[in-house]
DNA sequence: CCGCCCGACAGGAACGATTCAGCCGAAGGT
DNA sequence: ACCTTCGGCTGAATCGTTCCTGTCGGGCGG
């Protein structure tokens, strides 16, 4: 079927030159006569010839390519943290490779452990569980792999990453509820090991203590984060009989808006509902939603940036950037 | 820097055996004795040792990767799609990587020219514009590289294709707004090259012939198809004075839904909104959406599992696959 | 005119895993 | 007791590039 696949050498006798000068047409443009490397391009394009990249990186040890491995590529936030990534990479000559962990740690180790057998230059990383995932990315790093932590916050000195402050928008979201007078709020999550909805909810509960009166936090916890869970929850969550409810992220609390809608539960009046993310489709949907805006874009620049940086092995300081959130109010809280 | 990566050969010396026995105990485990997969096991853990998958592929000259390159990974519907092809492919052992070209031609020859290079066992795409990637897809395939079309239709019939009928999707919302009296239809399309668009365009028109009555039909061109253009352009929208508005997807939709909310008009009052997609936000936005669903998730298995029949060589008989469009009548269009 | 230097190219040794032919020793058949 | 067989293992050849070392010829200074 393949019809012989046609390496360097077959370019290089088919030019009439020798293989080693195929490789620098290839790779150091400059250090070849005009002629020559004429010659060798028509060559390469009559033949059809692609340069193998395992072999050149067999060689050199290194790839162009960049790891990115998200929570959920169908969240619209991690999609345009994608693309702030991918326009920055893009600019530098790297290419990115997009793997979906699906939160699932499992997932997750099949990708990284894939992603070191590419040897790749570096990797972007928003981890299932920090715990599941340090030994392995420390592995990775004393392979001399780039590692940055994405949507993470500073853990430790040691490494590079970029964050907003979970805590901070938990608290503002926290802060605007009482505020508007709510006081039985519900939290709604997703499994327990989720860093970004664990710092969410502290930063809930540290603005709700704040409060002179007594408010009512409860926590409802979904196997999954996103619309489908958040749809489905709304009769238990009904059941808490609140006031307010808080969602760990844009998508479920965009589920639990319909939901709420479809009892005819009404918004803001009855239960204000506030969301985490501040996604494209927040503004837009049934009842506009208050959301805590992170700069998704930006985050993916400045990950990528940072992981740039670290690749290019410079006397490298780890450094770690923090966005701060922001408020987004909108009807589906307003007082 | 790197601390000497270790290879095969120092697991060998390691574990004191010879270095083909240690690739049999990673490639052929039921080859060689317990004992023996036990001693380079031991070895391989202590030693930290990962093998170096260029190494592999060159000397196989294939991978167990597969390339998925969308029109657009922050789109949901692909999002959707990407799941499903993922899902399929995990259970037999692939691995999947991502590339977003971004409907740019520029971004996807990119991309494959590097999967051309890793020597992927597979490729599903959805080209940008059939014209430039035709040229290439055919080179890769006679070097052996599996390739389905993913959203686009049976064009020939030497290759396997996952499809919706877009022609028929266009159709059903047309009839549908017809149904519903309107009779001054503006669609809501992009850059003039895609061809899933400009199928729905003509499904529309042959909806329209068959009215009885005279029915108007203005298209509006948009220079990318997303939310923010989609809300951008309702005011040049309005001008044309519609009763009823088709958007080529989903999230134009939602963005154009957002700007006519924004300028008081009533919807579906005074102008009907049905999209394409039928993506999850559809049916969450502030007035639930009409739209043309397409069964992402399903579109994404069936490419994948085409792709894996064509992988495995198999006297392989190139098949097409089409879905069947469904229209979903929401409130944003309803008499 | 001779030697030197320099640019342009040729040739070949890695890179690390795979795989195949071959080897060895034990078990089984005659 | 000898030959065959077979499982289990070894070692070397191999994949396609890269990059370093060598060679060759021409230009230039002495």
């Amino acid at each position: 079927m393949a019809p012989k696949s046609v390496g360097i050498e077959e370019v290089a006798r088919h030019a009439g030159v020798s293989l080693g000068s195929v490789s620098h047409v290839l790779n150091h443009p400059d250090r070849v006569s005009e002629a020559m490397r004429e010659r060798v391009m028509a060559a390469i394009d009559e033949l059809g010839f692609v340069r193998n990249g395992s072999a050149a990186r067999l060689r050199a040890n290194q790839s162009n390519a960049i790891g990115l491995v998200v929570l959920d590529a169908g969240n619209p936030f991690f999609a345009e943290v994608g693309r702030g990534v991918e326009t920055t990479m893009e600019e530098h000559g790297y290419i990115v490779m997009l793997c979906n962990s699906n939160g699932s740690p499992q997932r997750e180790e099949q990708h990284l452990r894939f992603m070191e057998e590419q040897r790749v230059a570096g990797l972007l990383i928003t981890p299932t569980t920090a715990r599941s995932s340090d030994t392995r990315l420390a592995a990775l790093r004393k392979r001399g792999v780039a590692v940055v932590l994405v949507d993470e916050p500073v853990r430790r000195q040691n490494q590079c990453s970029v964050a907003v402050d979970d805590v901070r928008g938990g608290e503002l979201a926290g802060a605007h509820l009482v505020d508007v007078g709510r006081r039985r709020i519900v939290y709604v999550t997703g499994p327990d090991d989720l860093r970004q909805l664990d710092d969410r909810r502290v930063g809930l509960a540290r603005a709700v203590e704040k409060c002179s009166e007594p408010v009512n936090v409860d926590v409802l916890r979904l196997p999954a984060v996103n619309s489908r869970e958040g749809y489905r929850c709304v009769d238990e969550l009904l059941a808490l009989h609140p006031d307010a409810v808080f969602c760990g992220n844009d998508i479920v609390a965009l589920g639990v808006l319909r939901g709420l809608i479809e009892r005819g539960v009404a918004v803001p009046d009855d239960v204000a509902l506030v969301g985490f993310d501040d996604i494209e489709f927040a503004g837009m949907s049934a009842i506009p939603l208050t959301s805590v805006r992170q700069p998704a874009f930006g985050i993916g620049q400045a990950a990528a940036q940072l992981l740039i940086e670290e690749c290019n092995g410079r006397p490298h300081e780890h450094r770690q950037v923090s966005f701060e959130p922001e408020l987004i109010v909108r009807q589906s809280s307003r007082a």
